[in-house]
DNA sequence: CGGCTGGTTGATTGGTTTCAACAAGCGTGG
DNA sequence: CCACGCTTGTTGAAACCAATCAACCAGCCG
């Protein structure tokens, strides 16, 4: 269960077995949800980090007049908020795209790991500067990249995330998300999103059906995408990524 | 010169003169740039973490076709990249956008800083939620707000986080950008920001003139741009920002 | 067998880009 | 001091990408 999680933070950090199963005695409440439940909503008061165990879900943000977008993609061994060991208020609500089993690590318990083991601290230090660079590059995509580049490069660096935690399959890995939801993180329609998907298919790049993603031409998907994996911040051997035999 | 630094961390945790003078010691080498210029770029790997002291600067990523996209605006205060004491290769070049002067603090100066004093550990841990979160809603920005909309929500932004360190005179701050850069920023080109800042214009809710914003009617523009400054993590009292009052 | 969700298609509308030209401000050098 | 060139801002017309609206299909589940 927090295999993932132990699996993400040793891509950045080596960590001892004592370093894990510290790790696993903090994930204290551990809780599941349905999809499409809120894990967390804006304005709650959290008293700790929660982490994303299984399953797949979104931080978004949803306006009055039904407009939402979806700000980034959380994939098993992802912390819902950035890991700190403060008491914060929560700004943009996470919620499950599917089925998804999480938990949390209280601020004290955060506190108490980081200040026993170095291992563990640059771990999640690491983790915070990839997940920052992750955002980044989401931003170049909504400001300049184009329908089929954007979705293209989603699929690219969901890919290597997966496969980074040891979730794909090859060049297969699963992409259970409607494309309302990808309209939705790319700042497009559902619509939008449907012809694109036939554009990608048409090219021959991928096949996505029953809720899994197939990439035929990795590296053609990858120059098509522009897309470039270091900012994922993966060291080498952290699990084959799409783009590295471009 | 590091007034700002200090006055932006100190919003996040109550610092004293000893932290703010042991701060002060770790800027190990101040240098000026021009506008325009560099400050870190892609693949740089570095040892430390650079802070912006005076000047406005941006994060970018530009590809060959000559697109452009920038990510975030740093101002005063701000670090280039997310403060951690751990060597790391830069994602995602940072140039200045006025003439800047920055400094950095060498990643085992920040591992000292943050080791005795719990005040600066928390205040650069919540600097770095904060920054997360504006990241997050520059997304929602590029994703599924309106040009007019986008333009307001930077404005309403960048006011009141110059407000919170001591740079803006009331209504009005500095916002030394080019139209060209507000395109850059919200993936928009020139030509069309300049006919939003007409509408903006139009509708009386600000001026912009000599680099220099003034906004007329806070409560409207923080209406008009969906501006709910909660996600800045500002504490109260932290200079008086755009919609408190609306 | 409905009813629902998710996916697909077509026609129309509209917001942005593109291209092009020109005006205004400003620093520099003759 | 003015002329020049450069950057920045402004405007108009045409082209285009994506949104919108609407209808329909397929699969799934109670």
């Amino acid at each position: 269960l927090v295999e993932h999680l132990i699996r993400k933070l040793g891509t950045f950090a080596r960590l001892s077995d004592i370093d894990c199963l510290r790790l696993t005695e903090a994930l204290a409440p551990v809780r599941n949800v349905a999809a499409r439940t809120d894990i967390a909503v804006e304005g709650d008061c959290l008293n700790g980090t929660q982490f994303i165990l299984t399953g797949w879900a979104c931080r978004y943000r949803q306006f009055a007049d039904g407009r939402q977008q979806i700000v980034s993609i959380l994939l098993p061994g992802d912390p819902c908020e950035p890991a700190i060991p403060w008491q914060c208020r929560c700004t943009h609500a996470v919620a499950a795209l599917t089925p998804v089993t999480f938990a949390q690590i209280p601020a004290c318990s955060l506190r108490d790991l980081m200040a026993s083991s170095p291992a563990l601290e640059e771990a999640f230090q690491r983790e915070a500067l990839a997940t920052a660079a992750i955002q980044w590059e989401w931003a170049v995509s909504l400001g300049c990249r184009t329908g089929i580049e954007r979705l293209a490069h989603l699929f690219c660096e969901l890919h290597t995330r997966l496969a980074a935690i040891g979730l794909a399959d090859g060049d297969s890995c699963p992409m259970p998300v409607t494309q309302n939801d990808l309209g939705d993180a790319m700042g497009q329609t559902s619509v939008h999103i449907n012809r694109t998907l036939q554009e990608l298919r048409g090219l021959g790049l991928i096949t996505l059906r029953g809720r899994r993603l197939t990439i035929h031409d990795p590296a053609a998907l990858a120059r098509l995408a522009l897309f470039d994996p270091t900012y994922l911040h993966l060291t080498a051997g952290a699990g084959r990524a799409v783009a590295q035999r471009a």
